[in-house]
DNA sequence: AGAGTGGGAGAACGATGGTTCTCGGGTAGT
DNA sequence: ACTACCCGAGAACCATCGTTCTCCCACTCT
């Protein structure tokens, strides 16, 4: 009957989500979305009555999947949690060598969006806010003081953006140089 | 004669700044920035024969006001060169304590346009490399080691973009602890 | 004073984009 | 085979925006 619904959602949010996140959000129209899903019109607003649906959403699967990639990354390296707190900016480092890499998804749309559409400062917001809490995590399993959990966010969060502008991967490499610095110090 | 050609040229720039800077540069259309400076559209594509030569505009002197800022800011404290370095995030408290402090503008603005407009790709990356450079500047007027300068660069960076999206000016306070971490370190 | 010039206000134009509508063909149920 | 419905393709519609044009007034130079 339905070629799965859900089946078709996720294939106009990965269209959805190269555009949007190569190109803007705004630079993309929905007929983009349409040609590159191959979703006709009709049906992408049945799924998605408005193009602000559709950002959220992709905004929401995004937020999922790269918390979910960095748990994943983190969670499979040996050795003392200490080793996964410092894993956070390896994992960037292979984030950063992508090489569509354009910064972050959520930075770039609250600068886009953020002004004028209360729901995607939202979205940046609990995105950052839930990264935080995922790094506060890890110090803790690493009886690290959780002060250093901060730091180690705006380190990486400037990472992130250092990376996406100059264009190379770099960023994490020195990113996580200050990370062993600031975990050296903690544990004294 | 000329009721100071540069002196409207100015108006404008102030305008598009606080607009572009404010709903971000999409969402502000050359109507607004006439209404906003009191000049004509006429006279308004006579200073500025586009739109995207305003943008240029705009990002060109917001680098040169920001980083004079910051200059003057960190000159006028006393003391040995290291408490000059650490200055730098006492300026950014200041700086994200500002009412409509919305981040940086050419992140933002990388954000919104990067993709598309590679001139205003290239001014983000300037303007980075420009604060890294003087980053570096003061980390060597203290005698530390270089690499130090892109630790704190990371740091600033990050807490730029983190204030931003969260809506505080802490993440200033939590830099400068970082940086004083580091620098401690680096001393050594 | 009269003609010309410069400039302001805002209409006009063309393109783009979000959203909806129309049309035509195919499919299912009888 | 006939009808009723669904759906895709794309036109249509309306708003917005960058840019240009028109009209008109005030001022200047002779």
């Amino acid at each position: 009957m339905t070629v799965d619904l859900e089946d078709t959602k996720e294939r106009v949010l990965d269209a959805a989500e190269e555009l949007y996140y190569g190109r803007g959000v705004q630079a993309v129209g929905m007929d983009a979305v349409r040609t590159a899903s191959g979703v006709s019109l009709k049906r992408l607003y049945q799924l998605y009555p408005s193009k602000s649906v559709l950002v959220e959403a992709y905004l929401r699967r995004r937020d999922a999947h790269l918390l979910h990639g960095l748990a994943s990354y983190v969670e499979a390296v040996p050795g003392p949690p200490e080793e996964r707190v410092a894993a956070i900016f390896d994992w960037l480092y292979e984030w950063f060598s992508e090489p569509d890499y354009r910064g972050c998804a959520f930075i770039n749309s609250y600068g886009e969006l953020g002004a004028t559409a209360p729901e995607v400062a939202a979205a940046a917001r609990a995105h950052k806010d839930a990264f935080q809490r995922y790094v506060a995590r890890l110090v803790a399993a690493a009886d690290l003081p959780a002060p250093l959990a901060a730091h180690l966010a705006l380190l990486a969060e400037g990472a992130i953006t250092t990376a996406a502008i100059s264009g190379t991967p770099e960023p994490a490499r020195q990113a996580r140089e200050a990370a062993k610095v600031l975990i050296a110090a903690a544990r004294a």
